[in-house]
RNA sequence: CGGGGCGUGGCUCAGUCCGGUUAGAGCGCACGGUUCGGGACCGUGAGGUCGGCGGUUCAAAUCCGCCCGCCCCGACCA
C-alpha cells in the first residue's frame, strides 16, 4: 500500500482528550476516530490490525470446533425479559426509542432462542457458536478509549453441553484457545479466578493483561504464579492471636476520635488490636455490621459474595438512627438489630479494642468468642501488595490488569428461564448446559499497545501488525531512489508481504521516520541516495532500533530472518 | 449520578480574571521557491456563527442564566 494514494492521518500533537499510552498512540497513528463518547471509527490502518486479531480468534475458535454465526444487534425487548436481564442490566442496556426493541450488550438469549428450537436431543450435543460482533451497552462512564466503550467489537462463544463433564471439556477447550489467542497476538498474559458476578453459574477465569490503566486489580505472585482478581484474592496473612488471661470489657474515653489512624495514635496500640466496624445496608432494610481488622480493607464484591447483592454502605443519618452514634465510634457491643459478620483474621480474637455505639467512647477487650454474637466469619479482606502468597509464601504483588477474556461455566441458568430443553438418553427432558465465553477485541489491540510501545510510537508484534514493513523511500524527487524504492516494494509484493510504501515526495526524511517509527511496522526498510549508490538499503527493526545495510540483492535473506 | 477540568481554524494552545480596533500563534493545509538521513527553511494565501440558546450592555470569546458536548476522579462495570 502507498503512503501517497492511501489514508493515513497520523498526528504529531498529543491529543487532549487522551490520556494513556494506547488512547493517545491509537489516535495520534490514525488508528481510530472519536465520534461520541466511547464511540470510535477504525479507520483503515486500525481496521486492518482488527482483521488480524479477528483472524487469530477465528483459527483458534475453529480449531476447537466453533462455529462462526452472525447475530442480530437489534432485539425484541420480550427476549429479554423472559431472563429477567431487562432489569438486571437496567439502564446499561440501550432501549430503542420507537420500537419495544434493545440492543444487545451480550447474546445468551439470542442462543438460547435459535437452541430450543433445533437442539432437542443429547445426540445434537454438544456444540460452540461463536461471533465476532459489536455489543451495545450504555456505561456510565466510558473511559481509556476502546478499554471501556458504549459500542465495542466482542468475540463471544456459547457452548452447549447435556452434561456436567461436557461442560468442564468445553469450559477447558476455551482456556485452551484463549491460552494460544493472546500468546499469538503477543501479549503477557496471566489468568485469575474471577467472581462470576451477576451473569450467575458456578465457575469463571479471567484473562488480564498487566498493566497501569487496567481498571481491574490483581493480587499476582512472581515465584509460583498464584494470581486472582482482588474480589476473590486471599493471602497467608496470619490471624489475630488469642491474648492470655480473662480480660474484662472496659470503657474507654476518646474524645474527637474518629479514624482507625487517629486511634492507633491516641491509644498508641498497634491497628492490629482495633476491631473496626463498618456498617450497610441491604434491600434498604436489613442493617449489616462488618467487623475487621484495624488497617484491613473491606472489599465490596466479597460482602456481596458472603451475603447477597443490594448492599450499599449506610448512610450517616441511618448511622445515627440504627447505632446511636456517628461513624467513628461504631462497634458490636451493645448493638441490637444488625446482621453481624466478621472477617476470617478476627476469628475468635479477643483483646480488641471497638467502638462503643456511643460517641467520644470505646471499649477495650472485647472477646469475639465471649461478647460478639456473630451469624458468621467470611474472607472479607482485600489483599495487600507484600503479603505472603496463600500457596508458597512469597511476598504479592498487586497490579492493575485489563481484562481481556472472560470465561464462565453458565450452567443451565438461560436453558431454563427460556426453555431451552433436550431429551437425554433416557428420554428426560433436561435443560441444556451452557458456557459463555468472551473477549474483548479492542481491548487486545489496547493492550498490546499499553505492553510494546516507546516514546516514538507503537511496536508491532508481526502477529497483528497492520503491515510486516514499511518502505521509506527518502528523497523521491531523486530518481535512483524512485526507481529502487519502487522495485524493492515490489518485489517484497511478490515474495507475499504485506508493505507500506512512505513514497511522499512532499515531506522530508525526518517527517517520514517519524511517522514509521509512530505507526510501529516490525521492520522499516529505508532506502537513500548514499547506501543505494553501493547497492545498499538500511534496514532497521523497529523493536530494537538496531540498523544494518543490506545489499539490495539480500534483502528478501535478511527479511526471512527478521520475520516469520 | 456526585466531584473536578475543559469547549476559540484540521491539531495543540494564547486571549476570558479586569468587556472596547479587523480574534491571535505554532503545527497542518494550498501555491511558488530553496532543501532532501530524524517532524527543514523563505515567501504568499485560504480557513473561525470563539459549543448552543437566552440575557446584561452603546459594545460580549470575555459578565450572568440555562442547555449541550468532551476528558479525569469516584459510584457503576455481564
Amino acid at each position: 500500500m502507498k503512503f501517497s494514494t492511501s489514508f493515513f492521518p497520523t498526528q504529531k500533537e498529543v491529543p487532549v482528550d487522551a490520556t494513556i499510552p494506547s488512547h493517545i498512540l491509537m489516535l495520534r497513528a490514525g488508528l481510530i476516530r472519536p465520534l461520541a463518547a466511547g464511540v470510535y471509527s477504525h479507520l483503515p490502518v486500525g481496521q486492518r490490525i482488527m482483521h488480524k486479531v479477528m483472524q487469530i480468534i477465528r483459527e483458534e475458535m475453529n480449531a476447537i470446533g466453533g462455529q462462526e454465526v452472525f447475530l442480530p444487534a437489534l432485539n425484541p425487548i420480550e427476549l429479554w425479559q423472559e431472563t429477567g436481564r431487562v432489569d438486571d442490566f437496567g439502564d446499561i442496556m440501550f432501549h430503542v426509542k420507537n420500537r419495544p426493541m434493545v440492543l444487545a450488550p451480550t447474546h445468551e438469549e439470542v442462543i438460547c432462542s435459535i437452541a430450543k428450537n433445533f437442539l432437542r436431543s443429547y445426540r445434537d450435543l454438544p456444540q460452540i457458536w461463536y461471533q465476532i460482533q459489536t455489543k451495545f451497552r450504555n456505561e456510565p462512564r466510558p473511559r481509556s478509549g476502546v478499554l471501556r466503550g458504549r459500542q465495542f467489537l466482542m468475540k463471544d462463544s456459547y457452548s452447549m453441553d447435556f452434561s456436567w463433564e461436557g461442560l468442564d471439556k468445553s469450559y477447558d477447550k476455551h482456556a485452551e484457545a484463549y491460552k494460544k489467542i493472546f500468546s499469538r497476538c503477543g501479549l503477557k498474559f496471566f489468568i485469575v479466578g474471577a467472581s462470576s458476578g451477576a451473569m450467575g453459574g458456578s465457575g469463571s477465569q479471567e484473562f488480564m493483561v498487566e498493566s497501569e490503566s487496567g481498571e481491574d486489580t490483581c493480587a499476582v505472585c512472581p515465584d509460583c504464579g498464584y494470581a486472582a482478581n482482588v474480589e476473590v484474592a486471599v493471602s497467608n496473612v496470619p490471624p489475630l492471636p488469642r491474648a492470655e488471661g480473662d480480660l474484662r470489657l472496659e470503657e474507654i474515653h476518646t474524645p474527637n476520635v474518629r479514624t482507625i489512624d487517629e486511634l492507633v495514635e491516641f491509644l498508641n496500640v498497634p491497628a492490629e488490636k482495633l476491631a473496626k466496624s463498618l456498617v450497610y445496608m441491604q434491600d434498604n432494610k436489613t442493617p449489616i455490621l462488618v467487623l475487621m481488622v484495624g488497617n484491613d480493607q473491606l472489599n465490596e464484591t466479597k460482602l456481596s459474595s458472603a451475603l447477597g447483592p443490594n448492599i450499599r454502605p449506610m448512610r450517616p443519618d441511618e448511622i445515627v438512627q440504627f447505632t446511636g452514634a456517628h461513624s467513628g465510634s461504631l462497634g458490636p457491643i451493645g448493638l441490637k438489630n444488625f446482621k453481624t459478620i466478621a472477617d476470617n483474621r478476627v476469628k475468635d480474637a479477643n483483646g480488641l479494642i471497638s467502638g462503643a455505639n456511643k460517641d467520644d467512647y470505646h471499649i477495650g477487650n472485647v472477646d469475639f468468642v465471649r461478647d460478639v454474637k456473630l451469624d458468621g466469619y467470611y474472607d472479607l479482606r482485600e489483599v495487600k501488595e507484600n503479603e505472603p502468597c496463600v500457596q508458597c509464601g512469597q511476598p504479592l504483588r498487586v497490579v492493575n490488569a485489563i481484562e481481556v477474556g472472560h470465561i464462565f461455566k453458565l450452567g443451565t441458568k438461560y436453558a431454563e428461564d427460556l426453555k431451552a430443553y433436550f431429551l437425554n438418553e433416557k428420554g428426560e427432558e433436561k435443560p441444556i448446559i451452557m458456557g459463555s465465553y468472551g473477549i474483548g477485541v479492542e481491548r487486545i489491540i489496547a493492550s498490546h499497545i499499553e505492553q510494546n510501545h516507546d516514546e516514538n510510537g507503537l511496536i508491532w508484534d508481526e502477529s497483528i501488525a497492520p503491515f510486516h514493513i514499511h518502505i521509506i523511500g527518502l528523497n523521491m524527487k531523486n530518481e535512483n531512489v524512485r526507481e529502487a524504492s519502487e522495485n524493492i516494494y515490489q518485489i517484497l509484493l511478490d515474495n507475499n508481504y504485506e508493505v507500506v510504501f512512505d513514497d511522499r515526495n512532499d515531506v522530508t526524511a525526518g517527517f517520514k521516520f517519524k511517522d514509521a517509527d509512530l505507526l510501529g511496522m516490525p521492520v522499516q526498510i529505508i532506502i537513500g541516495e548514499k547506501n543505494l549508490k553501493d547497492g545498499n538499503v538500511e534496514v532497521k527493526v523497529r523493536r530494537t532500533g538496531k540498523r544494518s545495510v543490506v545489499a539490495i540483492d539480500d534483502i528478501i535473506n535478511k527479511l526471512e530472518k527478521l520475520l516469520h
